[in-house]
DNA sequence: CGTCATTTGTGATGACTTTCACGGAACAAC
DNA sequence: GTTGTTCCGTGAAAGTCATCACAAATGACG
């Protein structure tokens, strides 16, 4: 059983992290052959119509009194998740969060590769950490061509990051990640995805607040 | 003009991030006194009837004709974030991200101030860190009462996330921001908001490859 | 082969969220 | 005081998403 692009619907923007959800809770039950969406629901915190409904989304991938071949299943989420192969990732601005980032071992298990660390301070440039190694920042397209780089993680100062931005854009990347706090301009086929932290602890507050 | 709890309706979940973002952009603005919806939407990205129709579930702090006073609506943004008074925090896990969070000075100037992080680990207890004093974890409840500590962020191994969690319910913290990929139990009262970084990354890849 | 227990995939419904569009409040100008 | 302009707050409409509930598919069993 393959996944193959069909993309008759839209899909909810809330059901990619529940597919994230869905395959960790896949990775877990070894043990068994077969999954329902019961199952799946339970180990996961959401309801077993959702579960179905996620993964119809995408077609069809279980048997009608039997459930989900686990399998199967993880092969397609793999896929949808475009994680059936690596990604290389670049990292851009080997600061704390960057240097703990790249020191954190569980991105490469789960697809993520990240074969080169950036930065455009001298006495960063040149160390080995974890085996990857911070070059200056005017080597970013020779890597990026060589190695295929398409994915860039971005954790410089606010105030860096739209040129840093515009500089992965030229040599090709297409998945960025960022960490600074400031809304950034790509152009379209160019994907971003901010995480700012500082609004999730502000969310936090809300909620302790007011709920 | 302040805000005063009415909560007649549901706030949608995605107001939230967007109040912060809102607040952002008022602190940018500082050569004016008044600022119309538009103005937010332009600096934002969101629409100026979004600006308003959230701004409105919490009350009127507008003038028709005119637009939205800018220290007012800083302080009734304060207010509703729940940030207008320092949150003292704990941080639990001072491995790669919980160095990384304790080292960033932006968290301080948004009203969240890391005043202990805790560990496990004999070797990483007594160091200084940005001011910052790393206990051994037995003295939580201590400095949990003394400090008034009512939120936690927790950079644990995924498999000591659960009985972290235990340990800051039971010394009353109300809040937690948790970076272990791993879903956690809380009693009621207790609000818990999870950041996963492979999942941010996941989602990245699929919308790289599918949009 | 027929019956039964199980569980998927999906139409229908309802809940939630955003967008539209406008009445009316505020003020400037004359 | 009247007119004109601006722009908020919100009812209504449109759009999106989650849940319900069931027909149909599957296999176990006798
Ligand atoms: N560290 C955290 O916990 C944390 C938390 C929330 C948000 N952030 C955000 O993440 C980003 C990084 O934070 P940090 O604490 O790691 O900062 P940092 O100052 O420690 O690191 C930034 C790194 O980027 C490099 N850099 C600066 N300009 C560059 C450029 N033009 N090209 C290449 N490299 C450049 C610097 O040399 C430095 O090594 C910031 O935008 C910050 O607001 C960090
Ligand atoms: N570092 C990253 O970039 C990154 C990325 C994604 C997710 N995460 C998650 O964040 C968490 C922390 O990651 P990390 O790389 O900082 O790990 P790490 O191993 O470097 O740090 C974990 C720290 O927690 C301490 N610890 C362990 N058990 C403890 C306990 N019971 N009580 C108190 N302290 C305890 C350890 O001594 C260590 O200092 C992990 O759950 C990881 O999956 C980290």
């Amino acid at each position: 059983m393959t996944f193959t692009e069909q993309h008759e619907r839209r899909i909810p923007q809330r059901t990619i992290p529940r597919l994230s959800h869905y395959y960790r809770a896949l990775l877990e039950s070894r043990e068994v052959q077969l999954i329902s969406s019961e199952t799946i629901a339970e180990l996961t915190g959401y309801t077993a119509a959702q579960v179905r409904r996620d993964l119809a989304y995408f077609g069809q991938f279980g048997t009608p009194g039997r459930g989900y071949s686990v399998e199967d299943l993880k092969k397609v989420l793999l896929q949808i998740l475009g994680i059936d192969h690596q990604w290389n990732v670049a990292l851009i601005g080997m600061g704390n969060l960057g240097l703990a980032l790249l020191r954190y071992r569980g991105f490469h298990e789960q697809g993520f590769n990240i074969i080169a660390g950036f930065d455009n301070d001298p006495r960063k440039v040149g160390q080995m950490i974890e085996g990857v190694k911070v070059h200056q920042m005017d080597e970013l397209a020779e890597y990026a061509k060589r190695d295929q780089i398409r994915m860039a993680v971005v954790t410089v100062p606010a105030s860096a990051a739209q040129a840093v931005v515009d500089q992965l854009v030229g040599v090709g990347v297409k998945a960025i990640l960022n960490f600074a706090p400031v809304r950034l301009q790509v152009p379209g086929g160019v994907k971003i995805h901010n995480i700012d932290l500082a609004i999730e602890l502000e969310r936090l507050s809300f909620l302790a607040i007011h709920k």
